[in-house]
DNA sequence: CATCTCCTTTACGACTTCTTCACGAGTCGA
DNA sequence: TCGACTCGTGAAGAAGTCGTAAAGGAGATG
């Protein structure tokens, strides 16, 4: 059976995340995310706010050991970004830290950013 | 005996679904849908918004699992598009999401989208 | 038996997604 | 400024998934 304390869906401001369904609402419009893309942002948004290594999302992701050189994270954090930014512009899901990974910041609503470190 | 729970007609914007008849209808007029074409209708509807995997919807129909190469579901959903967009045209109820399932999406009224899938 | 409808399965083309590669921009330290 | 490194992203071919027509069988009907 299911794990019964992993939650079902992750709110991240103006995103909804149904994890059981593999669907994204933005603003309650439908994303159509591939698989890949809809695990990438979950197991980003899982860990919201912290930096996630390049190596965890691969594992999450992929399964296995992010071999040297494999930049498919990279590649698929650029078509995550592309479909957030088409469904809500303005908004900046996804920060890189450079050396490290990536990091989800949820995004309450327009102009307001709740903090934004650095960058 | 049955669920008293559970309700005897499903309303799907234009579309009324009537569990216990097998009938449906669309803006008022019959549709002719085999016993599978509605279950399968009947199954999705059930959880109008939500995407529904292919193995649910085949346990919800068929019964049983749906085993590796079975394409019924596919196929029951292909002839279910075609008889609701004879009857509906320019409404779209059924969308895939590829490497999940289907979701089935009530539609309320010409040219008013609840939602649209960004892509 | 002849015909009809429905169901199941198969097949193939169209489409989507995945993976990998390549190039350029940006960053950092010497 | 130069070189090394990281990252963003477009593109291409491979791999996988989906849409749908069609064939054949089973059962119902007259």
């Amino acid at each position: 059976m299911e794990n019964a304390n992993a939650p079902n869906t992750l709110y991240a401001g103006e995103l909804e995340i149904r994890l059981g369904e593999g669907l994204v609402l933005a603003t309650g419009r439908a994303l159509t995310l591939s698989v890949r893309e809809f695990e990438l942002l979950a197991a980003m948004a899982r860990r919201a706010g912290a930096v996630v290594a390049r190596g965890e999302l691969y594992s999450a992701v992929w399964g296995g050991e992010l071999r040297d050189g494999d930049r498919s994270v990279d590649v698929y954090v650029s078509k995550l970004r592309g479909k957030l930014e088409t469904a809500m512009p303005d908004r900046r899901f996804i920060h890189t830290h450079p050396g490290f990974g990536y990091r989800f910041q949820p995004q309450l609503s327009r102009d307001v950013h709740i903090e934004t470190p650095v960058d």
